[in-house]
DNA sequence: CGCCTGACGAAAC
DNA sequence: GGTTTCGCCAGGC
């Protein structure tokens, strides 16, 4: 590649110029997608980062078309702010979001994530928004 | 054009 | 202290 990654590439919300077409549905594709591998993170947080933390279900709503979007969208990595897998039953494998996560180190126990305390992931202090 | 739903969150009871 | 209900915002029918 040409280019190695320009430091911290800041997304921040999809505006290159007037251009926010993409609803802000692309816009949490976007965050879960910068989420680092053996990290978490809860709808509240993206929620928040996008500035809908008033509404962390549109979040969550919006990964309604994880499996049709684009880019694949690491939606095993975003749970609710109790860290339990919630959006498990959604996924075509309901079981997949466990395997993926446990793949990438993540322990999960009785659907829900262990030390998602430690393991949690705050887009909004990553990417600063 | 209007009502309902929706993978959360926090407050109220 | 556990359970329930409302609230947010936006899209789908």
């Amino acid at each position: 590649m040409a280019t190695k990654k320009s430091s911290s590439q800041k997304l921040k919300s999809v505006t290159p110029s007037g251009k926010k077409d993409e609803s802000f549905f692309a816009l949490v594709y976007d965050v879960v997608r910068q989420v680092p591998k053996g990290r978490v993170t809860s709808y509240g947080a993206i929620a928040a980062c996008l500035g809908t933390k008033l509404s962390a279900r549109m979040v969550g709503w919006a990964m309604n078309g994880c499996g049709n979007i684009k880019p694949k969208v690491p939606a095993h990595r975003v749970v609710n702010r109790l860290g339990m897998l919630s959006g498990k039953h959604h996924f075509k494998p309901p079981s997949k979001m466990e395997e993926l996560l446990k793949k990438e180190g993540i322990k999960v126990k009785n659907d829900q994530i262990v030390g998602f305390d430690k393991l949690f992931w705050d887009p909004v202090k990553e990417i600063g928004f």
